[in-house]
RNA sequence: GGAGAGGUGGCCGAGCGGCUGAAGGCAGCUGCCUGCUAAGCAGUUGAACGUGUGAGCGUUCCCUGGGUUCGAAUCCCAGCCUCUCCGCCA
C-alpha cells in the first residue's frame, strides 16, 4: 500500500505507475475520497472537542450540585450529530481503504518501462548451455524411465497439476531442500519453519489479497489460505511490530510447499512438473533498513545465483519490465535456468524488493537511531523453486549412456550417490 | 470439545463512569553532582490522524468490534488471543 499523503502529493506519478503495470486502479477516486474524509474529520473533531469541554463542565457542575440538565440536553444532540458523522467517516474510510490497497507499488526508476515480458532485459548470463550428441529426454520421460516421477499416480489422488516423486526422485528433492537451506544458513540466514496456511490479514499484508484471491486455495469453513509462497508467513513474522534499528537487517530462509491454483494458466509450460498446483520452495526473506535496501536486493540476487552456480546449471538473470512486475514489487529480477529437455529457459527464482509497500500493509516499522519511527523495507527471493529445479537436474545431467549424474554438491545429501543408472537402484 | 482465569504504555503493574494518555516501579534519555567499578538528585521519554509556515492546537487509541451514557480503560454484549485443569489425539 502506498502512503496516502504520497498519493495525494504525487498523483501523476502514481497514475503513471498504475498504467505501466497494466493495472486499473482509480487514483482520482482515491483523491476524491481522501478529500471527503478530511472534510468530515474536521467537522466531527470540532464537535468532539466541544463535547469534551462541556462534559468536563458537566462534571464540575455536578460536583458542585449545580443543575446541568441544559448542557446534557445540548450534548445529547451533539452526540447524535457525532454518531452520524462518525458513520459517514467510517464508510468513506472503508471505501478509501478499498481503493488504496488496490493501487500497485511504484516501479523503481531503474525498471524498464514496457507492456509485457518482451520488454524484460537480460542482465547477465552464466554457464554454458550443454550440447548433447543425442536428443536429451524431457524430465517426464526420464522420471518414468527410472520410476522417479509418477504423474498418473498423482492424477489418481488429486487430478491434474500435481506430481508424485518416488525413490531417488523424492530423495533428490529432499537433498536439494537440505542443500539450499544449509547453504543459506551458512551465509547468515535464520531458518524458519512456518505454518503452511495463513489468514487474510497476512495475505493482505504481503499484497496477495485482494488481487490474487482467485489464485489461492482457501480452506473450507475457515478464513485460512494455503500459502502460495513462504514469503507470506515469513514476512508477516513481524507484522504490527516496531523493531529496533540494531535488529536490522533480518535474514530469514524457509522451506515450504507452495500452493497455487494457477487459474487461467492451462496449456502454458504445463508438461511434467513445470507448472503445478503444489511445489516445494526454499524462500529467502529480508527485512532491512530503507537506506540500503537496494544493495540488499543485489546481494539477495547473488545469494540465489549462488545456488544455481553451485549446481552448475546455466542461467540468465532478467530484469523485469514494469508490465511484468508483480503488484507489490518495486523491482524484480528473475533467474531463468536452461532446461535441456524442453530446450528453453524457465523461471526458477524471483528476487523482489517491495520498499515499504508490504511494510505499510503489515504495519511493520522500526525505530531509527535518531528515534524516528519508519517503515522497514522488505525483500524476498526464491532460493530456489523445486519442481522445475529437479526437472532441470534430471535433464541437464543426463549422459549418452542414458544415466543421470548427481551434481557434486548434492551427493553428501544422497548417501554418496553419484549417478542414477537404473530403476532397480532405488530399491537397494 | 468441557470448566475456569486473564488481556492496560518498551517491560512489570495500579486504576471509584467524569482534570487518567493513563498512578507506581523498571528500562531509556537529558541535566546537576560525586574521583572511582557506578550511586544520588531533578527533569524527561507513546503512536496515528487532522490543522497550521512554525512553536503549537485538536481528535482518536488501555485485545478487537458493537452497545449503554452528556461522558467509558472503568458498565453490557459478541468475537479473538493467552494461561490453567479435564477430555481427545500425531
Amino acid at each position: 500500500m502506498l502512503d496516502l499523503k504520497f498519493v495525494r502529493e504525487n498523483a501523476d506519478l502514481v497514475r503513471n505507475a498504475v498504467e505501466n503495470k497494466n493495472e486499473t486502479a482509480d487514483v482520482n477516486k482515491v483523491l476524491e475520497l481522501d478529500e471527503k474524509r478530511r472534510a468530515i474529520i474536521g467537522e466531527v473533531e470540532n464537535l468532539k472537542a466541544l463535547r469534551n469541554k462541556v462534559s468536563e463542565q458537566i462534571a464540575i457542575k455536578k460536583k458542585n450540585k449545580e443543575d446541568a440538565s441544559e448542557d446534557i440536553a445540548q450534548m445529547k444532540e451533539v452526540g447524535e450529530k457525532i454518531a452520524a458523522l462518525d458513520g459517514d467517516l467510517r464508510s468513506v474510510k472503508e471505501a478509501l481503504e478499498y481503493r488504496l490497497i488496490r493501487i500497485p507499488n511504484i516501479p523503481h526508476e531503474s525498471v524498464p518501462v514496457g507492456r509485457d515480458e518482451e520488454s524484460n532485459v537480460t542482465v547477465r548470463e552464466w554457464g554454458k548451455i550443454p550440447q548433447f550428441d543425442f536428443k536429451p529426454l524431457p524430465h517426464w520421460e526420464i522420471g518414468e524411465k527410472f520410476d522417479l516421477l509418477d504423474l498418473p499416480a498423482a492424477a489418481k489422488i488429486t487430478g491434474s497439476g500435481f506430481y508424485v516423486l518416488k525413490g531417488i526422485g523424492a530423495r533428490l528433492e529432499r537433498a536439494l531442500i537440505c542443500f539450499m537451506l544449509d547453504t543459506h544458513i551458512a551465509d547468515g540466514f535464520i531458518e524458519v519453519a512456518p505454518p503452511f496456511v495463513a489468514n487474510a490479514d497476512a495475505m493482505t499484508g504481503c499484497g496477495q489479497l485482494p488481487k490474487l484471491a482467485e489464485d489461492m486455495y482457501q480452506l473450507k469453513d475457515e478464513s485460512l489460505y494455503l500459502v502460495p509462497t513462504a514469503e507470506v508467513p515469513v514476512t508477516n513474522l513481524h507484522r504490527e511490530e516496531v523493531l529496533s534499528a540494531d535488529q536490522l537487517p533480518l535474514y530469514y530462509v524457509a522451506y515450504t510447499p507452495c500452493f497455487r491454483r494457477e487459474a487461467g494458466a492451462a496449456g502454458k509450460d504445463t508438461r511434467g512438473t513445470l507448472r503445478v498446483h503444489q511445489f516445494d520452495k526454499v524462500e529467502m526473506v529480508k527485512i532491512v533498513h530503507p537506506d540500503n535496501s537496494y544493495e540488499e536486493h543485489e546481494s539477495l540476487l547473488k545469494q540465489a545465483e549462488k545456488i544455481v552456480q553451485m549446481l552448475e546449471i546455466p542461467y540468465r538473470v532478467r530484469l523485469l519490465a514494469t508490465g511484468d512486475l508483480s503488484f507489490a514489487a518495486a523491482k524484480c529480477y528473475d533467474i531463468e535456468i536452461w532446461e535441456a529437455g524442453v530446450d528453453k529457459y524457465l523461471e526458477i527464482s524471483s528476487v523482489s524488493i517491495y520498499e515499504d509497500f508490504q511494510a505499510r500493509r503489515m504495519n511493520c516499522r522500526f525505530r531509527d537511531r535518531d528515534g524516528k519511527i519508519r517503515f522497514v523495507h522488505t525483500l524476498n527471493g526464491s532460493g530456489l523453486a523445486l519442481a522445475r529445479l529437479t526437472a532441470t537436474i534430471l535433464e541437464n545431467y543426463q549422459t549418452e549412456y542414458g544415466t543421470i549424474v548427481i551434481p557434486e554438491v548434492l551427493r553428501p545429501y544422497m548417501g554418496g550417490l553419484a549417478e542414477i543408472t537404473d530403476s532397480e537402484q532405488q530399491k537397494k
